[in-house]
Order: C-alpha cells, then structure tokens, then sequence
DNA sequence: TATTGTTATACTCTATAACTATA
DNA sequence: TATAGTTATAGAGTATAACAATA
C-alpha cells in the first residue's frame, strides 16, 4: 500500500482548500465590516456594476440565493441608500434595481481592499508564485464548474429544484 | 499603474480560495452524507482517534465551539452510538467522551473516501503538480496561523473572548 | 470561588408556503 | 395560468445567561 492510500482528511486538499477558504472568507468580510457592506451586498453591487441593473428575481439567481430572500436584502440595501428600487415600465410586477452613486463608490472602494487581503494570504510567496497559485486554482474551479461570477459562501446550502 | 492595482475580487486570491473552499466543504459534507455522520462529528470523532478520549470542554476548545453546543452534539453522537459518556474518575463534574467501535470504524471508513475526493478536486493535475499544490497550501495555512487539526468551517463565526 | 455540564432563551439565516398584482 | 415581489412561519445554528453538581 502507498502511502496516499492511507490519506487522512487533514492532510488532504480539500480540508486544506475548505480550511484556507473559511480563512479567507472571514479575513474579506473582517476588512470589509467598516464600510458597512456585506459580502453579500458586495456579491450583489459586484453584478449591478459589472452587468447594469436587474431585477429582484434575476438577482436572486445570480446570487443563488431565494426570490424571497431578496426583499429584505433590498430592504436594507435601500435603507442603506447603496440601490434603489425602480418599477420597470415594461413588466409592471418587477423592479429594476439601480445601484446608487453610494454603491458603486463601494464596489471600488472595496475592490480596492483586495490587493492588501491577497497579499496578506499570499504570504511569503513570489509575485510569480502567486500568479502561479491563481492560475492552478482557476484552472480547478473551472474544472469543478464554479462560476466565476458567483460567490458560493454567500449563496444558502442546499436548495431543492423548483 | 499596473494591472495588479485594478485587481477585483472576483479575480483576487482570496475569492478563489473561498470559493473553492466552499465548494470542497460542500463535496465533503455530501460524501459523507450516506454514513449518517455530519462534518462537525467526523471532526470530533477525529480528534477522539488521535488523541484519546476527552471532555466535553477539551472538546468544544478543539472544535472552536461553545461548551454549551456541545451537548446536543454529544447527545445526537451518542444516540448514534458514534461515542459515550463515561464519567471521569478523577473529576467527577466531567464526562470522559470515548468513542464506540462503530465511531472508529466511521473514522476510517471517511479516511478512506478522501483520496476520490482529492482527485476530484484536483481535476487534470499530474500526481506531481498535486503535491505540490498541497505543499504550498500548507504553507499559506501555516503562515495565516490554522491549526492543522482544527477545521474552521466547523466552528461558528466570531466568538467574543470570555 | 471556579469549573463541567446542562437548560432555556434570543437572534440570525434560511427554507417553504401562501398571498397580491401584474402578465 | 404563470411570474415578480411580498409576507409569514418554521427550522437550523449559534450566542448568552443562569442553574446544579462538583472541585
């Protein structure tokens, strides 16, 4: 027997990525929490700024998160003055979310961020390790099909198909 | 300015791995799913492996859960005949937490799925390109200061300190 | 007085069903 | 009838406080 047959889960690479990801997550949503910005308000002006405005439900799959879900996400993010809710003439039933002039000053305020916190995982690697790095986790998350658009910590566990 | 300075976090280190890392916690949680054991008593059960019986306070300081947590997670483990409660001995406020043969052998029969797994994470990487990957991982985790033993993703968010 | 395990409560997040208004 | 948004309810998961037994 080789030694890879007797693999114990903290020694494998998907304790190590899951471990390293949980990490990673709560260092953004820590350097983010002074804006007052969620990862999931984030994850939602990121699709606002990048594909212009969208509606509730179109949002609510993006995210992959539930239609109903949304309202109260809206909810705080109107509050918060970061998008506004704008009927569509069109269809009369939905709104068209509108990232405010707030919410996009957030989107790159925190994108911003970004450089610091990937130094900061990055350790002691090389600019050219790094690259390197990203470039082989790409490649797996291509492979497993992970939309590159989409984060999946800030969508819910499991949901059952419509 | 470089191309660096305009980095998104849809394209930044910290994303990747967040995302990858839930992802592979979720391949995980599912595999395991048919045993009936869940992520969180795997990491408890692992623990009892390793190091031998413990309380339920060692338990919960290892785990990164609050004390009080962890008796249902006992009490469910129990039912499953997963581990038992013996008193301690010598402090007669405390359970010692064994395990049964039946937790043990899930230990093992888990340890066994993860090499599929890893593979299927690690997509085309050569055995080679693989290892190495872990290597510099490992490395990312030990410089963010993870303990090797303790999986994040089973503890709760922010604890406040006592 | 401090600690182990326990119970009870509240708060967050999410899943589900049902309602309204439009189509 | 089907869909967009909404509301309400229930279920996990977790945090906090308080209690009994023991140290």
């Amino acid at each position: 027997m080789s030694k890879s047959d007797s693999t114990r889960y903290g020694d494998s690479l998907a304790f190590l990525l899951s471990q390293l990801g949980a990490q990673s997550a709560a260092m953004f949503a820590q350097q983010i929490a002074p804006t007052g910005v969620t990862p999931r308000q984030f994850a939602l002006l990121s699709h606002l700024a990048v594909g212009g405005p969208k509606s509730q439900q179109q949002l609510a799959d993006l995210l992959g998160i539930h239609r109903n879900n949304m309202v109260d996400l809206v909810d705080a993010m109107e509050g918060a003055d970061l998008v506004e809710r704008v009927r569509d003439q069109v269809d009369r039933r939905a709104f068209e979310i509108h990232p405010t002039a707030e919410g996009m000053a957030a989107v790159a305020q925190i994108n911003a961020l970004v450089p610091a916190l990937d130094a900061e995982i990055a350790g002691q690697l090389s600019v050219k390790q790094r690259h390197a790095l990203i470039d082989t986790l790409r490649g797996l998350a291509d492979h497993l099909g992970l939309d590159a658009a989409v984060h999946p910590s800030v969508a819910g566990r499991q949901r059952s198909k419509p």
